[in-house]
DNA sequence: GTTAGCACTCTTTTTATCTGAGTGCTAATT
DNA sequence: AATTAGCACTCAGATAAAAAGAGTGCTAAC
């Protein structure tokens, strides 16, 4: 092995290195000077200008024209992060902050993703998103009617995953005392244990033909139903913060415009592929364009089985360091919390 | 009358607002020329040279510079908003459109006043902004408890306008049928009828105090009955289409992004402040400060006392001729679908 | 292998000049 | 008395030229 020339010797890794770390602070290329100026780099410019020649050539750096220092690129940012960098150790108050934002009242999957993605969003000044697959693991375990006006009904719906929907439905007629109780027990009888993900139209249409034209009048309420899953269903991405990235001038407002608008389907696609646990795709990677940005995701698991992903979508000068054990911590975190409750309360 | 010299006479009143209608589609000062070239002026660019000096020095014009064309004051715009503009009438295709809006499942004011916001923000492409006083007159018809799973219920609390809200509570204990029960009738009898705005700590103090020591296991529930109260309180303000107004160049972004995040405090008074029907603020006017920014806004009423508000914000070069005329139809049909409700279904 | 020195490149900043839209005023016209 | 043509004047914005500066690559010396 000591034969060989090492075409990416220690010293030009750290060069690497110094250069992405200013890089990702200043935003401006990254001149052979300011890093011959760094205590910890002991070789004169000349020798630094050598050795970014050589960094370019192998395709980790680049020149905006030649008068200019070095910025990264894809492949030096890749490597960076995955060799590069000396991801920071979350200090105690570090953990102490985060854990608070997972501090919700009723920790459900739903509940502790949705706060984590918004304290996330905070920290770091960037958009988060969130996909919430909790839905499709979960059950429906009860179904209520309740009346609340002249020909006015609650339709309630709660999953095992501990998540609540209502929506109001206006009927043609008033129920009487018994439709309703046949209701309750109809829907107690046919939907609890039910999942989420298969309750669709056609299992409603199969209920309705089943009830008898006797108990015609409550096809509306299975449809209110059929809505309520569909809500749960729809429910799976969210975004927040966008507001972070539209100010930032190193982003085209169209592209994350464009983005937001169709986060549905764009971002399922991302984060459907099979990954590792924690990834980083760049800019035009996996289909979404929004040129110069970076996507950290990472996944919540449950029982083995993936239940969700948290991400930070922001440019593509990123702290990684910092930002990604925050993410690592949080999944983590949030794989722990609702896998205690698997135990303990056995909710799914 | 007659011998009164006109300070402002018809011709100068024209060439007023063929200025004003002319900077709100370009955004770029008017000049003589450009107005003399419109068939319904018929002087040469020098007369109206003089008649815009003649506006400039009663105020309702101003020059960005020496060299350059007019642009309307907050005078001038006013001038143009109350007298000079022809509010076009709407069409019968445009009353179809507005009130596909409003076709709403279920009615209730809250479901409209959405509806519509989100309905104006697409055809303005502006911001809109919504103030909901509903729950100020609502009073409680409902409060549920639902066991769903050890130690978890859901409360239920539903509004005499016909709004719904759940929340999950978890407690220490299981509750016993004979407590459930208890809870439902104790609601029933104490909170029926109270109004959301007086449903404070205090009432709900008053009502553990009086629920006696065997009971104290249901303070929990009370509490979330309290914080329900609060969100339906909460919910008044709200904004939509914002991400509009950021693309624009001639808004701050960061004064808007203040504006946004502080909306329930500077929104709240600025639609609370007495004043007619339908008002266009501007930019400073009120106390929120994006600088050339304008505000419509328009009144809901229901059995003569105000509702809510409906408003766009857009920038000063709003086209008001034709936005004034869309806020107040749909206003207007809000308040009668609220008040036919009235006498149909007795939601109030 | 490393480094000082230096010519070279290319962006950015500065300075100067030009152009044109639009005005205000004066004097002629209706 | 109101309107208009004519013209000098102003000033923002565009275009061009010049200067400054940051950073490089290469060569030759260490």
């Amino acid at each position: 092995m000591s034969g060989v020339i090492e075409l990416l010797d220690d010293r030009k890794r750290r060069i690497l290195a110094a250069i992405v770390d200013s890089y990702i602070v200043t935003g401006e290329p990254v001149g052979s000077k300011a890093i011959a100026s760094l205590p910890d780099i002991r070789v004169s410019p000349a020798t630094i200008r050598n050795d970014m020649a050589m960094l370019e050539q192998l395709g980790y750096l680049e020149q905006p024209h030649t008068s200019a220092g070095r910025i990264p690129t894809f492949a030096g940012y890749r490597l960076y992060i995955d060799e590069l960098m000396n991801a920071k150790t979350l200090s105690d108050e570090d953990k102490k902050l985060l854990d608070e934002c997972l501090d919700v009242e009723v920790p459900t999957a739903d509940a502790l993703i949705e706060s984590a993605s918004k304290a996330l969003a905070e920290l770091t000044h960037c958009a988060t998103v969130v996909k919430n697959v909790a839905p499709k693991f979960s059950v429906i375990t009860k179904v209520e009617v309740i009346p609340t006006g002249r020909r006015m009904y609650v339709l309630l719906m709660v999953t095992s995953s501990g998540n609540i929907k209502n929506k109001v439905c206006r009927l043609e007629f008033d129920l009487t005392n018994e439709q309703m109780e046949f209701f309750t027990k109809y829907m107690a009888e046919n939907l609890q244990g039910v999942s989420i993900d298969q309750l669709d139209e056609s299992v409603i249409e199969r209920l309705v033909a089943a009830m008898g034209t006797y108990m015609v009048t409550l096809a509306p309420l299975l449809q209110g139903v059929c809505e309520l899953a569909e809500g749960f269903r729809d429910n799976e991405i969210k975004v927040a913060g966008e507001k972070n990235l539209l100010a930032r001038q190193d982003l085209n407002t169209t592209q994350l415009m464009r983005f937001f608008e169709n986060k549905n389907e764009v971002v399922k696609n991302m984060l459907d592929d099979s990954f590792g646990d924690l990834q980083v795709l760049f800019g035009e990677d996996g289909g979404f364009v929004i040129e110069n940005s970076s996507m950290i995701v990472s996944k919540i698991k449950k029982g083995g089985k993936t239940a969700g992903s948290l991400g930070v979508i922001g440019p593509m000068r990123l702290d990684y360091a910092k930002i990604i054990p925050y993410i690592e911590y949080l999944t983590d975190r949030i794989t722990n919390l609702i896998s205690e409750d698997d135990d303990e309360d056995d909710i799914f």
